[in-house]
RNA sequence: UGGCGAGUGGCCUAAUUGGCAAGGCACCUGACUCUGGAUCAGGGGAUUGAAGGUUCGAGUCCUUCCUCGCCAGCCA
């Protein structure tokens, strides 16, 4: 596994959580010699953020304790599951950060010896083929109040479930004519031991396996026991595998496995105004209420990259959230934090005007142009500067100027002097307008002393706008991304989860302008506009149609001012 | 209703296993600032789900109760 940044539990600074308590544990007094855990997703979905939490985890114990971490795909339902589905996920994999090296498995590559175990389970008397419907065996299976009752076929001779056993897997039965169970217990407390089903008949075209195959082992008989193939020390998974537990252990218990591996439960990731399941995931790229599974509001691997958001950011706030068993939700802020925090010190700063007011500086010749030094990053020097044309007309931003400026509003206003970003001090002489009286043009005078951004009697100015060169500028299209729900806890307290989409999560901004040097983005890098946000070009971008999307905005303690204005008004 | 699990400031997570409840996010204030960003300094906010009990001392141990989550797929 490599990351770029160590993570702060990676480097020492942190306390480990419950499950690398264990594992120092184990190290420690000797249970184990080695670390080895595994990352095993389903590939019938994109990976998300809450598989973030899993990945950092299993990979990241695997790095700290010197041991491994195995990339295995749990493809035993070939009703759900695509290729597309495992490129997608490696790719994922690798975007985040880490490399599971030779260590790729698939549960379908034990297809074979999962299948002689489950003989020896029959041959033992420990297991049985069932005729039962589904249904039947549903009935059978008791409440949570009421044992279950036997099936006719519990006592069935070994012999006799061999022999079925072998002609479900030659395919002369239909699909759910007959399936393997476990003979535990039909009146355990514990439903998953009331004769848990352990192959069924499914005559459907693998994605590895192809046609090779028409009986699947279900998930309990196949994931501890690729686990114990694997040599898995450590099989750490979400905290609904907790009741399977025990049917993971007997089954390690009753099958000549060749290692023991121990299975240990930890809160899955919620986050608040978005929601992680798959099937509603699912339903928002069907029902067209997102652009796709790439979706910039998608809480998908792919939709954060589209977003702009940084894997080491992700990896950091997976870190910063920790791993407990309490049902937790964490604020979408924390994330966002976290993803700040890294663009800060990263992201290269950038002009663009979103909603263009044009400044004409009066007193600044006519058809002239000079360069601008402008740094590329004051959080790091080692970023360098670039240059960026000035000239007599500008675009600044309307939210900028204010006819009649309002308490605490430190931009430009008639008269007032505010200073443009490491160019000139101008200040507003007039307002022009339409003939409606909405504002279309600012007249300004500059100060040539003040090139640079400097005043040479060390006046300052409150306020520093960005701006643009209205005959170097490049248009844009700029789409400004919201929470995907405006519910904290979307569908909460019965409402209908779909009620609860925020209308505002992308609004399309058709007329910004930038800076020319915006048009070089390389795909895959977000940039800073100065005192807007952080932003990056999305895939629909094209030379002479650009289209940026919003990461997140920087924090802005004026808006808050004004949001707060509205508040108290209303 | 049976089994299992979990309850610590608004949110997330700690507490050297019985010794002054700590940190991050969020929030507020101030300093600084060529991003109203960043940074720095400070602040408010917790009868640790409840009630009993053991103890010099309980978030931690015991009892009872409450709340929430998961489990009755031939999904994972």
């Amino acid at each position: 596994m490599s990351t770029e940044t160590p993570s702060p539990i990676e480097r020492g600074d942190q306390r480990g959580d419950f499950i690398r308590e264990i594992v120092a544990a184990d190290l420690r007094e000797g249970r184990r010699e080695g670390i080895v855990t595994r990352f095993p997703p389903e590939p019938n979905g994109y990976l998300h953020i809450g598989h973030a939490k899993s990945i950092c985890l299993n990979f990241g114990i695997a790095g700290e304790f010197g041991g491994r971490c195995h990339l295995r795909f749990d493809d035993t339902n070939p009703m759900k599951e695509e290729q597309e589905y495992i490129d997608a996920i490696e790719a994922d994999l690798r975007w985040l950060g880490f490399d599971w090296g030779e260590h790729l498995y698939y549960a379908s590559d034990y297809f074979e010896q999962l299948y002689d175990w489950a003989v020896d389970l029959i041959k033992a008397g420990k297991a049985y083929v069932d005729d039962l419907s589904a249904d039947e065996i549903r009935e059978h299976r008791g409440t949570f109040t009421e044992a279950g009752r036997e099936s006719p076929w519990r006592g069935r001779p070994a012999e006799e479930s061999l022999d079925l056993f072998a002609r479900m897997r030659a395919g002369e039965f239909p699909d759910g004519a007959r399936v393997l169970r476990a003979r535990i217990d039909m009146a355990a407390p514990n439903i998953n031991l009331r004769d848990p089903v352990l192959y069924r008949i499914l005559h459907a075209e693998h994605p590895r396996t192809g046609g090779a195959w028409c009986v699947y082992p279900t998930y309990d008989f196949a994931h501890g026991q690729s686990d114990a193939i694997e040599g898995i020390t450590h099989s750490i998974c979400t905290l609904e595998f907790e009741a399977h537990r025990p049917l993971y252990d007997w089954l390690i218990d009753n099958l000549p496995v060749p290692s023991r591996p121990h299975q240990y439960e930890f809160a899955r990731l919620n986050l608040t105004h978005t929601v992680l399941s798959k099937r509603v995931l699912l339903r928002l790229v069907n029902e067209g209420h997102v652009r796709g599974w790439d979706d910039p509001r998608m809480p998908t691997m792919s939709g954060l990259r589209r977003r702009g958001f940084p894997a080491e950011g992700i990896r950091d706030f997976v870190a910063m959230v920790g791993v407990a068993k309490t049902d937790s939700v964490v604020e979408t802020g924390m994330l966002e934090h976290a993803v700040r925090n890294v663009l800060n010190r990263t992201a290269s700063r950038r002009f663009a005007v979103l909603d263009p007011l044009k400044v004409v500086v009066e007193n600044y010749p006519e058809g002239q142009s000079e360069e601008m030094e402008v740094p590329n990053n004051p959080e790091d020097q080692s970023a360098g500067s670039r240059k960026v044309p000035f000239s007599r007309e500008l675009w600044i931003e309307r939210d900028d100027f204010m006819e009649e400026p309002v308490r605490k509003f430190f931009r430009l206003a008639p008269g007032r002097e505010v200073r443009l970003r490491s160019a000139y001090f101008v200040t507003c002489t007039d307002v022009v307008k339409d003939a409606d009286g909405r504002v279309v043009e600012l007249r300004c005078t500059y100060d040539p002393e003040t090139r640079g951004g400097d005043a040479p009697d060390g006046r300052r100015p409150k306020a520093t706008l960005h701006w643009v060169s209205a005959a170097h500028a490049v248009p844009a299209e700029v789409r400004l991304y919201d929470y995907l729900f405006r519910e904290a806890y979307p569908g909460a307290d019965g409402r209908d989860l779909f009620d609860d989409l925020n209308p505002d999560s992308e609004t399309v901004v058709a007329g910004a302008l930038a800076e020319a040097s915006l048009a070089d983005v390389p795909a895959g890098e977000t940039v800073q506009f100065e005192r807007l946000g952080y932003f990056c070009p999305d895939p629909d971008s094209a030379p002479g149609a650009l289209v940026f999307n919003r990461t997140l905005t920087l924090r802005d303690t004026w808006a808050k001012l004004q949001a707060q204005g509205r508040q108290d008004k209303a």
